[in-house]
DNA sequence: TCGTCATTGATTGCATGCAAAAATTATAGT
DNA sequence: ACTATAATTTTTGCATGCAATCAATGACGA
């Protein structure tokens, strides 16, 4: 009766393949984080997720690492897991690499975008701009970054592409969460404009120039005005 | 007899802290990718890790899953791991993507650079300069990682150093089983020298410029030359 | 001889167990 | 009452065990 656990116990998640665990579980634990449902700074034990996603300790541990090396949470030693709280300075720090990976890949898009590529970023920027207009913060949010992750993938350069996720992953809790002032918004929405025009007319360096100013301008507009959100 | 394994087991790594497994592990896999004790492509049995390095698997696999996240080998489905099996286009992705690193890093680096640190890379240049006359390869290859090292180090963003320290350990192994030729070398010091005269100088445009085309022109370099050394 | 399928052995993925460390509570002394 | 120390509970870190999957070998039939 307490032999056989495995097959007994309750934890098994149905209808899953055995090695997507993993995969699977990252997933929804970065959810969690940028999210906001883990508050920054605030201890997370591994019994509690365990429970939460239906697994025994080992793969969560596991996942635990991977999120730690990508900088998401903090492992204590002997102490668990805490969720990374991301001060100013991580946020400037971090968008300036970002701004500068950016240009990079505007510059590399420039040299090789389809025009196929080009509709459809113009399409998201459309809609974007959609969003704009009714003051909907969470889809314009949702529709600048496909717009960015879209130029990114179009440099054709894979890496720059991974790394550029990661970092953007690192800090979207704070993005998300800052509220950007009405002046800022209007003005970064002119930048996007004058981007769209770049990429169209295939203007790498003016390309690379207007994405990192814009970053830089992003990273500026945050810190002055959402200092509580970093937290 | 058979109880009480734990404590009578041969496994237990004397004089270390416990939590201390994790990052001791990840470092000694790391070197043994980047030597290339383990060939590129070759599988690696969980089994043989964990005797070589008298640990068992439950630390070896966190420790695969942070390797794997980072990019250094591949987990296959069941199949255990397998060191990254780089290509050229790889690298020269990566190289990209290091080059604008290191061209932010300049520019940055030139807006704060204490007297001591530019003492500091002058020193390493000229040690740099004795390796190449003595045609010292792996010393020379030391001397100058330590030089862009110490250059993203000086950019003060600890992101950047960390994005870069990742990308470069990514490729070091390629990088380091490269033999340049010696026209090639002679080009790569002229380089150097002239990047020391724009640090020196606080000049951080020329600074950026100069990083980004040596590392271009590395990138030639290496996929012109050798590209049997991406295997 | 070759291809298909079954059987065996090895390897991975995950759950659990045990001991060390930390956190919490209880107890004693001032 | 309050601090300091001891006992207890909880949590973490690692080792091991079991079942699923994969790799290898052999039997069988064409």
């Amino acid at each position: 009766m307490t032999l056989l656990p495995q097959s007994s116990t309750a934890l098994k998640r149905p209808g899953r393949l055995r090695a997507d665990l993993h995969g699977e579980l990252l997933e929804e634990l970065r959810d969690l984080i940028v999210e906001g449902e883990l508050p920054a700074g605030s201890r997370v034990a591994e019994r509690v997720l365990c429970e939460r996603f239906g697994v025994s300790r080992t793969p969560l541990r596991e996942a635990l690492k991977v999120l730690a090396a990508e900088g998401l949470i903090e492992l204590l030693p002997n102490r668990g897991a805490r969720i990374a709280r991301l001060t100013a300075e991580d946020i400037a720090q971090t968008l300036k690499v970002i701004g500068t990976l950016e240009a990079l890949a505007g510059e590399l898009a420039c040299e090789r975008l389809t025009a196929d590529e080009v509709v459809e970023i113009r399409a998201l920027h459309l809609e974007m701009l959609a969003h704009h207009a009714r003051r909907d913060r969470p889809a314009y949010f949702k529709a600048n970054q496909a717009i960015h992750r879209a130029i990114v993938a179009a440099s054709g350069n894979t890496v720059l592409a991974q790394t550029y996720a990661g970092l953007s992953g690192r800090i979207r809790r704070a993005r998300y969460a800052a509220n950007l002032d009405l002046r800022r918004w209007d003005e970064a929405v002119a930048e996007h404009e004058r981007i769209l025009d770049a990429l169209t007319a295939r203007d790498g360096a003016q390309l690379a120039r207007l994405l990192r100013t814009h970053l830089d301008n992003k990273s500026y507009a945050l810190a002055a005005h959402s200092p509580e959100a970093l937290a």
